[in-house]
DNA sequence: ATGAAAGCGCTAACAG
DNA sequence: CTGTTAGCGCTTTCAT
């Protein structure tokens, strides 16, 4: 910096300014600058920057997978909501398990971002503690935690799942499956298996037809999989519900490979509204999380409390919604 | 870091030794500086330490999109092969546009990454100016660039969908279509639709079934909005390649709806080999780039040129795997 | 194995 | 609109 102060022919102090947003500096000035800055190959540094401004414009994020559709919609959203005020994104991915998402967020903590964001509101102790402890907006997301850290921006799975539940029953199905959720290191998906029990339990129904599919994420292959032990042993089951639009997908392929009629013998409902269940034959009833509100209404919270909007903490509910395809009619 | 020397009762350069990983601080007063840490609430500032070693541990990474599970198998693979050495992945996506891997690659140097790794090996020119000067690895990959700025792990996106045209070929099939590639901004899907082209003109077939798909990422439903038009004006078409798995699939369910059967009267192909192809009914043809091999290959050829293994440029290539099931059978 | 001094490259704070 | 001074919190370097 010091040199492009020299070939400009200024004080360092003003080609800081020249390279910022809205600083005070002639536009002759700044031009000429940020040419002499072109011509050297000055690449602003942004480590000092951080050290001695004490900001990083970095909002750290953790998913529990990169290669899910849901998640980098919220991602995609979040980043989207912040580029305008410059901040990027920090992402740490925990392949769904929350000792790893320790370890990340201790990570991400040193590199002294300005808000955090997690997906999940289940957490290791310690976890808790640093976020609680962060010193910065926590923001927990896709879910609806009965202790929030801070700020929430989510729903609650077992509840979006209940919906799906009434819409079978309503139909007059009685005896419904569930796919996945019982690898207790996806949060959601056992939120999602739980909430199938209570809603069959509080209309009367057995709840006990739930299909093992593996620890997630779930592939398709396990939904087929989890299908065709299903088909094997309770052969007599009406409708399915998987926990995620994948395993439903891949439930579905092996009804067809069976030969076993959708939603003529067997209806299939899965979670997410990913854009496989839209468009296969046929197309699959689902539950949409939203997941890229999630992620534009998180940015929105997030640039109002680092403006300094209140102190209090934000419990924002994204309403899932209920979407009945051919699958299940 | 000073409060927690005091508490420890050492200077705070044996605090910031404790921190590191073989440091020789003797075992004692190291677990009696994390305890006094952990007591404190204290949290390493990265920041501070960026500037001071000039070192940041961070490898910047362009991709196209963070929704596509290819470009998230890479990511993954690479994140994995750097983690142990405690490299950490800075992320940022160009949503399949040079003008916006421009800005992201100036905001990515500017925090100083040890390495940069960018998916495709067509830039900006000013882009590439950077990425010279910026006086780290440079690795471009999924591609084979004829002027690599750097280093290259990657593979002739035209080339591997040669082998996909002569598989057809050797069927006996001659009037084949290409679905997507039409929009400049996919450097990638392009060249695979200019590998389609000169593969059937050297076959001495009609390269002008080509089927226009919209601006990536290609969907689903473009692909099957892309197969509509071709079975509407182009109705004797034998076979179709799609730019991608999943508009082969968006392909696949049009000929479902239409009662087309595949691959009695049409075969499908598709690439990436994404899972969909490998379970839906009837599963897809397809190339594989092994993407999580191309992450794995660039993470060990930056920790060999990290490590100062010469300071000579290599080209990785990673060979796409032609593989064939049952929609081009 | 531990400590003292100096400084990484920028910007806050103040001045003009 | 521009400049001066000091210092962000670590770690390099050199000691012992």
């Amino acid at each position: 910096m010091a040199d492009v102060a020299r070939v400009a022919g200024v004080s360092p102090m003003t080609v800081s300014r020249a390279f910022k947003r809205d600083a005070s500096v002639s536009e002759a000035t700044r031009s000429a600058i940020l040419r002499a800055a072109e011509d050297l190959g000055y690449v602003f540094d942004a480590t000092a920057s951080n050290l001695r401004s004490q900001r990083t414009d970095f909002v750290a994020v953790t998913i529990p997978s990169l290669n899910n559709a849901n998640f980098a919609e919220t991602v995609s959203g979040l980043s989207e909501g912040l580029k305008d005020r410059g901040l990027q994104i920090l992402l740490g991915y925990t392949n769904y398990d929350i000792h790893e998402e320790e370890r990340l967020i201790e990570q991400l903590l040193r590199r002294r971002p300005e808000a955090i964001v997690v997906t999940g509101g289940r957490h290791t102790d310690r976890a808790r503690r640093m976020l609680e402890n962060a010193g910065i907006p926590v923001i927990e997301t896709w879910d609806l935690p009965p202790h929030p850290i801070g700020h929430v921006v989510g729903f609650s799975n077992a509840a979006a799942v209940r919906g799906m539940v009434d819409h079978f029953v309503a139909r007059g199905l009685t005896r419904i499956a569930f796919i996945g959720g019982d690898a207790d290191r996806d949060t959601r998906g056992t939120d999602r298996r739980a909430g199938f029990i209570a809603a069959m339990q509080s209309h009367g129904l057995d709840a006990t037809r739930l299909i093992a599919a593996g620890i997630p994420p779930i592939s398709m292959r396990e939904g087929a999989d989890a299908m065709g032990r299903l088909l094997d042993t309770l052969p007599d089951t009406q409708a399915v519900i998987a926990v995620s639009d994948l395993s439903a997908f891949g439930a579905l392929t092996e009804c067809q490979r069976r030969g076993v009629d959708v939603p003529g013998r067997l209806s299939i409902a899965g979670f997410g509204d990913y854009e496989i269940g839209a468009i296969c034959v046929p197309p699959l009833s689902t539950i949409n999380p939203h997941p890229r509100d999630i992620g534009a209404r998180t940015a929105a919270l997030i640039l109002q409390v680092l403006a300094g909007d209140g102190t209090q903490t934000s419990v924002i509910e994204v309403q899932p919604e209920l979407t009945i395809r051919q699958s299940s009619l």
